[in-house]
DNA sequence: CCTTGTGAACGAACAGCGTTCGTTACGAAC
DNA sequence: GTTCGTAACGAACGCTGTTCGTTCACAAGG
């Protein structure tokens, strides 16, 4: 076993040539590397599986290779959300669409987040202090501005806007969880929602199973498309209110 | 060693006797006890403090015997979150007076959750079928609809509002991390936070860097206000709408 | 060409986690 | 008085994030 080790060791560069031949091009370590790597990983596995050991595994390293580039986990995932964050399409804010622009810069980040099942809800609460993450903030400030919102409103608005877009993210991993088929318009976790509200005595929850129907109603996007128009209604609302 | 193993077991009849004399009362393990426990640690060290050996010992005893009473410990989390939301104290829907009544409702819930630090973060996503998650949500859903909202508005609102909940205590539970103290009004982590903001480039983030202030601003039951109001006469501003 | 040095890479280990297994011991029932 | 179900529990398993000390490849200097 020993002289095995050996003479693997003394073959190492031979070891390089055949993997290289191998896999198509093994990258060099590096941060984005083990960030992809990550992403992959829970693209494919979930963020359960986002560990150090499978993410080195997914390079072909070991656990504590990754550290020369990464502090620890919680770095890589914060890592991980500005990438994901970085696919975002920033537009320059317009005060004629800004609602629009609103939607389209929520919507999209939705996406990225929807990408990653897991990450939005497996993250430090306070986060946008990374490049991109700011660089959205930015923008979603500047457009609430653009729209005429007052700058205190505009600031708390990010936070809950962000806010929605997190949580909807994090309903989405579990609505899309079980098998998510685009014929069925309601997949088995809805369903099991639905007969967990209707199933309950209706004397103790009249309206939960009266109504169970609209609480589980909805696709993910009208959901989401309800949440940030009925918030963006408030703020106009409010906004109007402080002109008078 | 080994003698001393087999005289504590000789011994355990005296042994308990005088534990029962030492401690007030050991009260016999329960699941009622578990949670109980289980919330006394998150209370004094955090969530993540809650581990299985941790309550247990708690309790003078092995995480094994948690089993018992409890699946695992996701189960133990949801328990807790019951239990806390228990102490939520419910109110008749009152249609003149149903926008105080959900701030009421909301806030008790806050506060349910503001005294366990990582709870409301750490929890499943999708989790209010538990009796006490349960009689919360439908006492919500009808004070909404008793103010006259749309079944299907009122029912999303119920998540979104949850979801207001959940976000701000997280946000508190960072906010009051690092020592509260109520003299001074901003701590240190919000302190870090401005710093953060205010020190960016202001040719590549102008408006976080102009309006830092305006993103770090207000203690956490400011912007919990902003919230549940801004999304209320979100929600008004829709029904009006509807009704035209 | 050989030595030296520097830092990435890595194997092994540590402490801790959630959970399970098999055994022990106690209290009630027959 | 014996039996039996089951709460309680010690020990272990496989896994986690992270650290330590060593090894090795490669560039610089003599």
């Amino acid at each position: 076993m020993f002289a095995q080790a050996a003479s693997i060791r003394v073959m190492a560069p031979d070891n390089r040539l055949r993997s290289t031949r191998d896999r198509p091009a093994k990258p060099p370590l590096s941060v984005a590397a083990i960030v992809e790597a990550a992403l992959a990983v829970t693209q494919s596995e979930g963020l359960a599986a986002v560990t150090m050991r499978r993410v080195a595994a997914e390079l072909d390293t070991g656990a504590a290779s990754l550290y020369v580039y990464v502090r620890n986990r919680d770095e890589l995932l914060i890592a991980m959300l500005d990438r994901a964050t970085s696919t975002i399409v920033l537009v320059a804010p317009d005060s004629q669409h800004w609602r629009a622009q609103v939607h389209d810069l929520l919507g999209d980040s939705l996406k990225a987040l929807a990408c990653y099942p897991g990450l939005a809800a497996a993250l430090p609460v306070e986060p946008p202090t990374t490049e991109h993450t700011l660089a959205f903030v930015e923008n979603l400030l500047g457009i609430l501005l653009a729209g005429g919102i007052t700058a205190q409103d505009a600031a708390w608005a990010c936070d809950i806007l962000n806010m929605i877009v997190t949580a909807t993210a994090s309903e989405a991993d579990l609505r899309d969880a079980a098998g998510h088929t685009t014929d069925s318009y309601r997949n088995a976790a809805v369903q099991r929602m639905y007969a967990t509200f209707s199933g309950q005595p209706p004397e103790r929850y009249p309206n939960v199973v009266a109504h169970a129907g609209e609480l589980v109603a909805g696709e993910g996007d009208d959901r989401f498309r309800f949440a940030v128009d009925t918030f963006l209604d408030g703020l106009v609302a409010r906004s109007a209110r402080y002109g008078s």
